[in-house]
DNA sequence: CTGAAAGCGCTTACAG
DNA sequence: CTGAAAGCGCTTACAG
């Protein structure tokens, strides 16, 4: 099998402490030793298993990332500022899915109880108070992304207000009936933004119709899917009085939302919530989340509390923008895909 | 700190090994023991560290997936593959992401030389033979998808054949002036997808016009995105004969292709290569990869190797499938995703 | 600068 | 059925 640190003592004529002190960078080694250790370990083709490393340092050096596994540019675009900023320290990025389909808890515990990571940051996993609560007995830091619980670090998107926002705009626009495609009725995401969008309605003197907020039939990935937002558009185009603009829950449900107008012949404006990949190319007005940057902040704030756990514990909100393109009204021009985003704690 | 199996032990009275046989689910141990050592345990929320756990055994049960970190479906669905069967088996998954514009083996050489996982399945990681051949020292299974080397077992699809087939589907249709729409042309995808597409057209008795192979000028990602296919496109419509028809290296460039089209007000019929989940939602003809069962056959294939180190090492190469939609002529109705897709050894 | 020794938290023959 | 002991492959005070 591969050679230890065993082998490569003997063969240098040196002791195991000394091999070791070579690969881990201590200036106590002369430097011949060192050549000839380095030299050795070369031969046999040896290298430190981090297993051993990390059980004897009491360090793995390992971030864990929990993410459902559902083809997602949000995830990816998170996972990429977290890959970004990672570069600026010494630990490896891990990453671990779940379904979201099976118990979330279950599978966190599951992960957590194996404990790779030195600490853990978890996307898009909406729990109970009293579930977060159960995983403190492993007495390492989480830091949770798109969720909010006041016992962890939390970096989030005002739901509330991107939705507020989009459907404001509209209403400015002049549209006075509108519909709203929701996703699964009870999850976080879709509770907040049902709430924005109730709220501009009200702040506006509309009357909110409940026959205009509906959902689609599938229910996999909660509804945050094409076919979800396929159907509920469809819902909105049969109903006797079809609404004259629309605010959608996220942009994969807008594409769908926007096959099905196609398919009826019937186009209103729309504004979807995310800003993914595609969503310019579609020409989808949309609020957009810095997903980027949540994923970069992730990285910092895990960093910071791996090197003092007592820190305070923070949460940020980020405030998504209102990206118009040809799909909405008061629509100008090719828009630029925003990567900046203000962080309002 | 968390309790450790001394604690467990001198609390429940027995030894550190029984105390270690009740958490490996061992037969020998007293139902009366067990229930004590398990009572203290949960008293003291005691789980055994897999770290140390691995240590012993000499085993992680650990596959470790790596991955370039970019924005891709192709990714998740090859992801879900492989979480749909690791459910099958004993073992974790865990995902590495690589930087593609980082120097790849130096990267999968980082991770697999921590060596945490038993066995390293690779996806679209493309390198010399003699950089693969560099990965052998760390005598781990390793399987590749999206990517050919005789040294390990790989999972691929035939791109030259899938270039023929769309190229050919085209000109069947009466198309006799077709453009390509290419990603970064040294690239391993991009070599084979042009072959097909010139076959194709010499095939037909058609002249290849290198003219009509063109790449936009955005090369992250290697040109796999919506503005390089936007470029490409816009190239191809500005030229003094613009094609009558394209074949899209990439469902990704399609999306950016289409856009091109509108903008410039000039359609013309398109195929792509991936099958995108958004692809159906805008209606792109396109040759289906079979993503997720790929990403199935690896986990069984990695299983397979891990339990009989000396098995023959296997190629699998799918064919992708063509699927028509209204971007393209021969379309006709609705187009069902295609989950299928047969193995050709 | 270098080595002997204890320790990281488990598993697993080997006895009994 | 249970325990004492060696071992997994390292790190790190503590001496010298």
């Amino acid at each position: 099998m591969n050679p230890t640190i065993y082998d490569i003592a003997r063969e240098a004529g040196v002791s195991i402490a000394t091999v070791s002190r070579v690969f881990n960078d201590s200036s106590c080694v002369t430097r011949k030793t060192r050549e000839k250790v380095l030299a050795v370990a070369n031969d046999l083709g040896y290298h430190p298993r981090a297993l051993a490393q990390s059980l004897a340092r009491k360090k793995t050096k390992i971030i864990t990332v929990i993410v459902p596994v559902i083809s997602n540019y949000f995830f990816m675009e998170v996972l990429a500022g977290m890959q970004g900023k990672i570069a600026d320290y010494d630990y490896d990025l891990q990453i671990f899915n779940v379904k979201i389909a099976d118990n979330l808890l279950s599978q966190a515990d599951h992960i957590m109880k194996r404990g790779w990571g030195e600490g853990y940051i978890v996307i898009s996993v909406h729990l109970e108070d009293s579930e977060w609560q159960l995983l403190h007995k492993y007495n390492v830091p989480v830091v949770l992304i798109d969720e909010y619980y006041s016992g962890y670090d939390t970096i989030s998107v005002d739901s509330i207000e991107g939705a507020y926002t989009a459907t404001s705009h509209l209403i400015e626009q002049g549209h006075r009936s509108l519909g709203m495609v929701c996703a699964k009725l009870d999850s976080k995401p879709i509770v907040d933004r049902v709430l924005g969008y109730r709220r501009a309605l009200e702040d506006a003197g509309i009357m909110v119709d409940p026959a205009m907020i509906v959902t689609g039939d599938d229910m996999e990935r909660d509804g945050f899917t094409e076919s979800n937002g396929y159907e509920a558009m469809s819902k909105l185009l049969s109903l006797e009085k079809p609404p004259d603009a629309c605010f959608c829950a996220s942009d994969i449900q807008a594409l769908g939302a926007i096959k099905a107008m196609r398919d009826h012949n019937h186009r209103i404006p729309i504004i979807g919530f995310d800003d993914l990949e595609f969503s310019e190319y579609v020409g989808l007005s949309t609020m957009r989340q810095p997903m980027y940057e949540m994923g970069a902040l992730a990285i910092e704030k895990m960093v910071g509390r791996l090197e003092d756990k007592d820190s305070d514990i923070t949460h940020t909100v980020f405030s998504p923008d209102l990206i118009l393109r040809a799909s909405s009204p008061g629509y100008a021009g090719f828009n630029k895909r925003n990567k900046r985003a203000v962080p309002a704690e």
